[in-house]
DNA sequence: GTCTATAGCAGGATAGAC
DNA sequence: GTCTATCCTGCTATAGAC
């Protein structure tokens, strides 16, 4: 990873710490990576983040921002493309074989401070939220079809690619593509 | 964690570093950890084992053998209930507030020496293997019903389970039944 | 804002006594 | 089989020059 000439050194700095927590682990990943990638000493990275924790809020924060910029974007799309909007995320994910910043952050979660313990489950809540909004909205328009409560088959789902990102890294890469596909197509309405 | 005196000491340390490892994860829990836990020194636990990486080859292979006798066990009984049998490991991990060890594993699998990588891969192997028969017998006798390919729901199941016990510490623990109880509701056939 | 230098600590691992 | 003592490495973090 590079440096990126439009960006400032504290965006990079987040964006080379995401990477490496979505493939390492918090606590497998150092300064010292983060100042080898980006050419940059490990004291300088300390002027911008004092602590490691400081590092990891901004990190999941920047998460937080993305996803709603992305909600904000398809608002006025139909659900479909909604959802398919955020398996776009796991798509991107599984394409560099990394895992969710939420699933790796909440296997380390009892060795992590409570500022990032929070930060997270803030993320969490949005995510889910979204998610549940989505098939709401999908039913009430028989875009989807569904038996259980919105927010328990937004749970289903979410679950599906929290774990098919880390699972894969196991079986088979492609089982990502195919669970993905085969959500959506249990997902429409069956025309009897 | 207290060791049992009818356990030798080989095996409590290993029941020590797994429940580390699903609490804490493979590089936050040291040898210092379950020294402490134990009541014996860094140095004794080395004799068990030479390397971190030798404890956590034993600890995914105390799974694979533990696994593997459920099955035996549940040889001859139902699918549901093999099934149930299948469920009640991660009941078990829940109810510590604990992860599967092949979410924990997995999300740190960059990081960790060849030896766990490959023994984790049999491990999954076991599980996709195994839940994707009880699926197939289930629907073979009527116990089940779903539309997608036994191995393709076995993902889905095992994804749910999976992510559910690293989820559920962000969102509420009670989502675990939740989705537990839902999965099981919905692979019943429907009388019509 | 980035550097050099270093403090201070904790980790895995080993040697050798008992 | 467990102990004491120690080695070596790598980590987060800080002080102070530029």
């Amino acid at each position: 990873m590079q440096k990126n000439s439009l960006m400032t050194t504290r965006d990079t700095i987040i964006q080379v710490a995401d990477h490496l927590i979505r493939d390492k682990g918090f606590n497998a990943f150092s300064f010292k990576d983060i100042s080898i990638a980006i050419g940059i000493k490990t004291a300088s990275i300390h002027y911008h983040f004092p602590t490691k924790t400081d590092l990891g809020i901004a990190t999941i924060k920047g998460h937080i921002e993305r996803l709603e910029a992305l909600k904000a974007e398809l608002e006025n799309k139909s659900p479909l493309t909604k959802l398919e909007g955020f398996f776009s995320i796991y798509s991107a994910v599984k394409s560099e074989n990394k895992v969710c910043i939420v699933g790796s952050l909440a296997t380390d979660l009892h060795t992590v401070e409570e500022g990032i313990q929070k930060e997270l489950k803030v993320l969490a809540e949005k995510i889910l939220e979204w998610v549940t909004e989505i098939l709401e909205e999908g039913k009430a328009k028989n875009a989807f079809a569904f038996q259980v409560a919105p927010r328990t088959k937004a749970l289903l789902i979410i679950t599906n690619m929290l774990a098919i990102v880390q699972l894969s890294r196991l079986t088979k890469a492609d089982d990502f593509t195919l669970l993905k596909e085969t959500i959506i197509q249990e997902l429409k309405p069956k025309t009897e």
